[in-house]
DNA sequence: CAGTGGTCTAGACCACCCT
DNA sequence: GGGTGGTCTAGACCACTGG
């Protein structure tokens, strides 16, 4: 009997272009990312180890692992110290990123639909000037929406910038999400912070998403900071819960 | 006017120990972390560059390197190319990591409480014998608990294990989390995917949890890896919605 | 013991940003 | 052009695991 006690590493398949802008330890981490989403690689594989990558591919260590620390990071492989490489098992569902609803809606291929219902600037409130790293008394640009998909209401958002964005209109933002007009504004963001709870829809809340009143809604209240670690934008969400879900993954350092 | 165009790089007071058994990358993260967190480094402010980290602290660049990356990685500090190292804001909760409600009651000053509901083994579900990983129609360990907090009722919690596990005793969760039980068992919990959903409660949750009937509920389903990447639990667990709240953090790469 | 990944060095060249 | 972080090399020694 073999393959139970001492797993037989699987040599991997990898094409590399050094003449490729993108960087080598990224070539070999989407290559090795898609060589388990096509299950040549499966759960419990156990890969090449370091210097056998390293040999056979021409490449530094560090290199080598660079490529294998973004998957670890991922959550799609986990390494151990004398024992080896291991694929994670392949993932069932969606990773959630920093997209918004309206890239989910879109690119579940339903069309987003937006109705603005709020779109002013206002005094910040304490909590919410705070949030955003804002002065006592400083006014922000408050936005409020109703999201729909395919037709049905899914979420109502609502959001707080800073006042340089109060020059983005109701009519763009019906025909883009927030975060797609901040990217072409040349926001990059990069760090979210979110917390999601679940509550009772407020009549208002039933009225706007077409549920039962009082019907059961997912919450959030999201920080968002661009590259340059500013916050750019406070959102607090309410969700269908019988329409969205949240994924992620959690790995312990 | 100065401090507005190119902010001052901050010179970060590190004491490194070249004998501890602790890795330099991770004494540097720790200790700015610290800085951070006693708010000696605020939100926007700029740190030192890596080349005079190097030659003052007498290392070498890939060292910091990977230390500045563990804190890019936990969302606390955000790294550009031609532009510097800043420190996002302070975190103003508590981050979620892979533990347990009973971890997070306990550190919050609660006492937990568990009643142990169920605990058979069964032959697992096509759904939850793939999530593990096990072979159609092999049994697994599978238990229900209810846990409160200072009396108070928080959450129902399914788990299903594989069946090496069925000798933990109801004795043994009513003393410990689950998760410290498999910590002791030597089990290291590395990776985590769970997804967030909210809906009513049923009948039966309603008067488990000591809610009105069809109260909002936020539900989980949890699957968890070992650091061999092993599925060693599955979970689907109910929380009354007005007593938890998830946190997470999310970096785009 | 041999094999594995973890840490660290001392360089190199490059892409990007601002002025 | 000068400063920044991003990528990459070619080594070194060590810690942990398993037989």
């Amino acid at each position: 009997m073999s393959g139970e006690d001492a797993p037989e590493a699987k040599t991997l398949a990898l094409d590399l272009n050094r003449n490729s802008p993108v960087p080598l330890y990224h070539q070999i981490a989407t290559q090795i990312e898609s060589l388990i989403s096509t299950r040549v690689l499966k759960a419990g594989d156990r890969i090449e180890n370091e210097t056998d990558l390293c040999t056979r591919l021409n490449l530094s260590r560090m290199t080598v692992r660079q490529a294998l620390q973004v998957l670890v990071d991922k959550g799609e492989l986990i390494r151990r110290r004398g024992i080896g490489t291991y694929v994670v098992g392949e993932r069932t569902s969606r990773k959630v990123q920093l997209t918004s609803l309206y890239d989910d809606l879109a690119s579940a291929g339903q069309k987003p639909e937006t109705q603005v219902l709020l779109h002013l600037t206002e005094v910040a409130t304490e909590y919410i000037g705070s949030s955003l790293g804002l002065e006592s008394g400083a006014e922000v640009f408050h936005i409020r929406r109703l999201r729909s998909g395919n037709g049905q209401q899914v979420a109502i958002l609502e959001n707080f910038l800073p006042l340089e964005f109060a020059s983005i209109t109701p009519e763009q933002l019906v025909e883009e999400g927030l975060y797609q007009i901040l990217r072409r504004r040349g926001i990059t963001m990069r760090i979210a912070r979110q917390s999601i709870g679940a509550r009772s829809a407020t009549p208002e809340e039933s009225t706007l998403l077409g549920v039962k009143t009082a019907a059961p809604v997912l919450t959030t209240e999201r920080l968002v900071f661009d590259d340059t670690g500013r916050a750019i934008e406070f959102g607090q969400h309410v969700y269908r819960a019988d329409a969205y879900v949240f994924e992620t993954t959690w790995i312990e350092q």
